[in-house]
DNA sequence: ATAGGGTTAG
């Protein structure tokens, strides 16, 4: 083969080809046999160009086999062609790590006896973005040392695109040394790749401080640092940015655009969601997909699910990703069946299903959600080989542990190899809803030996396990070194949790003096930890009272009622139980009706109180009654005593006995 | 040199 016979059909002069090879297809190319031209350097590497485009192997190595016997034709070794011939060298190279041939490639530069910059940077760049870091780094290290040839710009973006998490932190520092003492700090795309690398390594400051220092600002410095802060979620500092470069002398493109939308997205900010929508339609671009999906993100994380639901029906064309939009989407505005419904329906269609998806799908699963489909999600897990990411992993000990499965959550949690403060607050978190707070205690303990910081969420978790434990102490002393040590602003779930943990143990003046004492306008979630702990211990008085501030702090929720009845009742105050609940029916809120269910055989069977719609309902309230009587004769009478007593007096007069 | 979606408590 020869690549002569790429053009049979193509009329020379072949330079003026050039410009639409970019945009042909090299398979459109790829017809005849009959040889009749042969390809100047500038052709071949162009073709080489558009091969390591589109990844074309095949004709790739074919162009490469025509150039080694051009070479002997044409004596292409001859000084006076050695600029040419290393043009197409360099295209060679490019052409085979692009197709991830990193063998070929690094033979070519081997073999080549004159090599420059390009070759150089070629080589480095094909080791870095097929991962192998050591090897890319190693040859950055050889250029440096070597005193014919000069590392350049590119050589810099290309090392520097490769630091890619905190591990590489310490390089990306020696590359900004080395940046500034070559005198390339006046390089735009350095400067670029600069910010872009400290983002990834998470340390913003840096980051922030180089784009606060660069000389000149285009608008890839606008948008390398707006969305190096909103991926690391610090919304509001990206957002104002995007702000202040609207003002400016930089517009922004379609990626500033889509990065200024999830900042929409983190700050729930709907009304300047809006208007980037406006703006991107005036652009015609909000059909684009990235748009469309960046679009659907910002308003169901904003609670407008219906305007994401209108863009995901009117789109032309979805995706994964649209798709885990949605599904993310129904989850969080209370639509978990849905959201599981899309996961069923993308798998049945046979949309790609990725890791992102799965994790997003594993987050729906809450207490009740069938473990059977757990596990067939676990299932999907392993055979796509998403055992590595963390983030499903994360996913997968939160879906065992809500469905009773701890020893499960346990195993996926051992068995990590890389694990952050989320897998830590979840297994801590696991432990702590399975009644276990002291291992949840001895976790955290584990987790700070492994310089692992804990965050917010770890110390709900942890007073979560303090209070079912009943260690207030223990408790109170990490509400204070949260504070003290870590520096985390409670927020108002923590002083939940605080008031749950004293009343719990039955401190329920020194919870309602916390409450008292805090230093914002308690919410709805405070009082309903203390009235829960009232009920808990019978105090109708101070029950009634954070009953009272429930209902004003949630005027629709019927929580204060129910909690309240249920005080009445436990104490056998009968009249104040049916005063309480006619005011619940006179407010007019609504109670949801409780559903118990249980999965037997891929089967759900659900009940709600007094049910007798099941097929087998006269033998279920059968063994209901039977298990009843056992409690009352062994003398169980910890909990609501009076509705056990009550309920089988009334079911021994019943009919269906 | 910039690129749409994912996990934690209640």
């Amino acid at each position: 083969m020869n690549s002569r016979w790429i053009f049979q059909k193509l009329t020379p002069p072949f330079s003026s080809w050039i410009s639409s090879f970019r945009v042909l297809s090299s398979a459109a190319l790829f017809s005849s046999q009959t040889p009749k031209y042969s390809l100047n350097y500038a052709e071949t590497s162009t073709l080489l160009s558009v091969c390591r485009r589109e990844g074309n192997l095949r004709l790739g190595s074919s162009l490469h086999a025509s150039v080694i016997k051009d070479l002997q034709l044409y004596n292409l070794n001859l000084p006076y062609n050695f600029l040419n011939a290393l043009v197409v060298w360099n295209s060679v190279i490019a052409m085979y790590w692009k197709c991830g041939e990193l063998g070929n490639a690094l033979k070519v530069f081997d073999d080549m006896t004159v090599r420059d910059t390009i070759s150089w940077n070629s080589i480095i760049s094909g080791f870095l973005a097929n991962g192998e870091f050591e090897l890319g780094f190693g040859y950055f290290k050889e250029m440096l040392g070597s005193v014919i040839y000069r590392f350049d710009q590119a050589s810099l973006t290309a090392v520097l695109s490769a630091c890619d998490g905190i591990d590489y932190l310490g390089v990306c520092k020696m590359l900004h040394g080395l940046v500034t003492s070559a005198g390339y700090d006046t390089e735009i795309t350095v400067g670029n790749a600069l910010i872009t690398s400290y983002f990834k390594c998470s340390c913003f400051d840096s980051g922030r401080r180089v784009f606060d220092e660069i000389m000149e600002r285009n608008v890839i410095t606008w948008t390398a640092v707006i969305s190096g802060l909103v991926q690391n979620e610090f919304y509001e500092e990206g957002f104002n940015l995007f702000v202040k470069m609207r003002s400016g002398l930089v517009s922004p493109n379609y990626l500033t655009y889509l990065s200024a939308l999830s900042s929409c997205a983190g700050l729930q900010a709907l009304k300047e969601g809006c208007q980037i929508h406006a703006i991107v339609w005036k652009l015609g671009i909000q059909s684009d997909m990235c748009v469309e999906s960046a679009l659907m993100d910002m308003y169901s994380k904003c609670g407008s699910l219906d305007d994401a639901w209108r863009i995901f029906k009117l789109a032309q064309m979805t995706d994964e990703v649209s798709m885990t939009v949605l599904l993310v989407g129904f989850a969080q505005n209370g639509f978990e069946d849905e959201a599981i419904q899309i996961f069923v329906k993308m798998v049945k269609e046979g949309i790609e299903i990725d890791a992102n998806t799965i994790s997003a799908v594993l987050g729906v699963f809450d207490t009740g959600t069938s473990l059977g489909l757990g596990k067939q999600v676990h299932s999907l897990v392993i055979k796509k080989a998403f055992g590595a990411n963390i983030y499903v992993n994360n996913g997968l000990i939160n879906m065992y542990s809500k469905c009773g499965e701890l020893e499960e959550s346990v195993k996926v949690f051992t068995k990590m190899q890389q694990k952050n403060q989320v897998s830590w607050n979840s297994i801590i978190a696991a432990y702590a809803r399975h009644g276990d707070g002291f291992k949840a205690l001895l976790l955290y303990e584990e987790m700070k030996s492994q310089a692992l910081k804990p965050t917010d969420v770890t110390f709900l978790s942890l007073l979560h396990a303090c209070s079912h434990v009943g260690l207030v102490h223990r408790g109170m002393e990490f509400f204070d070194s949260m504070q003290k040590l870590y520096r985390i602003t409670p927020r108002m779930e923590h002083y939940a949790c605080v008031v749950d943990l004293l009343g719990r143990a039955g401190l329920l003046n020194e919870a309602n003096s916390f409450i008292k004492g805090l230093p914002m306008k308690p919410n709805a979630l405070v009082w309903q930890a203390l009235l829960g702990a009232c009920g808990i211990h019978g105090n109708m008085k101070m029950g009634k009272y954070a009953a009272d501030q429930l209902a004003i702090a949630a005027p629709d929720s019927p929580v204060p009622y129910v909690l309240m009845a249920n005080i009445y009742s436990s104490r056998g105050k009968w009249k104040e139980r049916a005063r309480t609940i006619r005011q619940m029916k006179e407010v007019g809120v609504a109670k949801q009706t409780g559903i118990s269910w249980i999965e037997i055989e891929r089967k759900i069977h659900s009940f709600v109180v007094a049910d007798q719609m099941h097929p087998q309902s006269d033998a279920i309230y059968g063994i209901l009654l039977l298990l009843l009587r056992h409690m009352r004769d062994e003398g169980y009478h910890m909990l609501d005593k009076m509705f056990i007593l009550n309920y089988i007096e009334e079911a021994e007069n019943a009919s269906y006995m």
